[in-house]
DNA sequence: ATATCGAATGCAAACGTTTGAAAAAATTTC
DNA sequence: GAAATTTTTTCAAACGTTTGCATTCGATAT
């Protein structure tokens, strides 16, 4: 019998001539069934391959089980290490993780959002695409919040929204990336911002203007360039400054991909790293202690926002009624190398 | 009113004090329905933020429109492009992704796949653990396929089952990068095999190993050495090559992370690359063209492996009843760049 | 023999939605 | 004004499972 219909419940009772009740409490161990007929039941259940539909039971008790992750991207190292945390608290709970990319498109986030509500997600994690931000819409999570659906911010945030959020403390990593350079006795530090608005590039970007103030040096609005996330944004930006009549002598970059196309660069113009030119990145993505010569970056702690922005999920889920929202920042820490250790 | 309960269409029908299928066709444009009904359930439905609850829908038409996506790990370059080619095809579609990360444990694929069947997820793209693919296990792939449910490799594979799967042809791949080598008049070259027994591994070192001889270039044991996906595996097997009375002037790794961490290695001996060692990596991940020198790979397109696996699931969805599997099997393709243009 | 009890099972409702068929209401026709 | 027709609405069942309450069936106690 190869009929594509699975197994039910109903399959189960007609067989021994009993009610499906009687079915559903055999398989479930409930005292009040008959030791030999729970037997029977049971063994044939395993025989015929019978697997509870967790759908009907899901429209039962309105539990899903199943949680929305909404990222711009899944191909950066941070983003992939966020979600492989999620999934270290939560996989083990027996929740179902609904990845959506929204490709830096409002439109696409506000259809999966919906999408997910529809589904009855029971929680959402989102880091808010660049158009969003851009565009300053939120109605979208309005619309999370008013189903009281927990909404998690992770990485990029909205400043001023009633949410939990784990966020790293970027301001913080810059500004010790720039003070590490500082230190060596670097001049003239240029900044790959990444793109504007977004919480991330702002705020190492905030990092880097007040670190400079801090020490008194001059803040040149031609050694700041703004690129995107990826290595080959960094390529160009890097040539223009390194061909400037006053080229800086070191390069913070929002992140290590940025970073190491700026490398690569300064390289094939044939400076020597971290004598002519020091480089720092952010993230300590794997790749970066391996890079020649290895590259200072700040360390953010990916795998742990995830397990934070679980526990805030948890928290709001089992909390009373009046929730409060939580706010983690986690320390970004510098991990000092190579590239930035001229002596 | 700020009752959490989602708005349903009992709800509605209450309000209007009419029945729930009037309520259903008016918000799905029946024609049946008085246009002015329409028009005021419509409105009603809208300033309440009435949202369908597609679980029952799910129950209802035995549709759930979602996918399951078992991988080992997304940490590395390959896997989330082939994730963001099923999302390419797929979330246009209406088709959510349910992601779940093995670790490559047999076990949790085996938790994996059954809580996607118990979810009634209607196809599952998988790429089997190495757990899995060590002990030779397959029973819980049977139980997927008992089910009929479309199961779709990707990447690793059970060479001799009846499913349909989509792969890069490592074979050749490899094969083009060792003869490009000799090519070049590298004599003595390693291999970073990766770990035993997947498919990926096995492929590429057949070519390897089949490229050598067709040259007839000795086939030398000390050469080979197991190694893991990320660059830390690399860093003591290239350092035990190198080290060797007879070391190797070329490294062929598994993957461009393996060959990166070589790189590092050998950089930091003193070789240059690639006048004194060579090297070649897999995969074209977005870092081998910014490493310095530049790092020759094997182009594996993750991108079009996930559309043409969700082209391989269309298929069976919509496929008469005798369905037969469809192998797709991408070409690689060699990036020729610095780290073994030796002139 | 009848009441009492305990064990085992069945009934029916619920979750939210759709849909074919039936019913009701409104409109047209003669 | 009744019959026929059209428009609009309701009924009821279905999807698969759980669960409080009722029921049945023996067995035991009186």
């Amino acid at each position: 019998m190869n009929s594509s219909r699975p197994v039910t419940i109903k399959d189960i009772a007609r067989r021994f001539r009993c009610s499906p009740s009687t079915v559903s409490r055999a398989l479930n161990d409930h005292p009040a069934i008959n030791e030999d007929t729970r037997k029977n039941i049971q063994e044939y259940a395993k025989e015929v391959g019978y697997q509870r539909n967790e759908v009907s039971l899901s429209l039962l008790n309105k539990k899903t089980a199943s949680l929305g992750v909404v990222v711009p991207t899944i191909s950066n190292y941070y983003e992939t290490a966020v979600i492989e945390g999620l999934h270290t608290v939560l996989q083990p709970m027996g929740y179902t993780l609904n990845i959506c990319v929204t490709n830096e498109s409002y439109l696409l986030e506000k259809e999966s959002l919906s999408k997910l509500l529809s589904n009855r997600t029971e929680g959402i994690f989102l880091s808010v695409s660049q158009e969003t931000y851009d565009a300053g819409y939120y109605e979208h999570l309005e619309s999370v919040i008013q189903r009281k659906t927990p909404l998690i911010f992770i990485d990029r945030e909205y400043e001023d929204f009633e949410t939990s959020r784990a966020t790293v403390d970027d301001y913080h990593g810059a500004f010790a990336a720039v003070e590490h350079l500082i230190s060596i006795g670097y001049k003239q530090i240029a900044h790959l911002k990444g793109p504007n608005g977004l919480t991330v590039s702002e705020q190492r970007f905030k990092g880097y203007i007040n670190c400079l103030k801090k020490y008194n040096m001059p803040i040149r609005e031609d050694l700041i360039i703004n690129t995107n996330f990826n290595v080959e944004s960094a390529i160009l930006p890097t040539k223009r400054l390194l061909e400037l009549a006053s080229p800086p002598d070191a390069i913070f970059g929002v992140n290590d991909q940025v970073a190491i196309g700026a490398m690569r660069v300064a390289k094939d113009k044939g400076l020597r790293i971290p004598q002519d030119i020091g480089l720092v990145g952010f993230d300590n993505s794997p790749i970066s202690a391996y890079t020649f010569p290895s590259l200072t970056t700040v360390h953010r702690p990916g795998r742990k926002i995830g397990m934070e922005a679980s526990r805030l999920f948890l928290n709001q889920l089992n909390g009373s009624g009046d929730f409060a929202p939580e706010s983690i920042v986690l320390p970004s820490e510098l991990v000092i190398r190579e590239s930035s250790l001229r002596i």
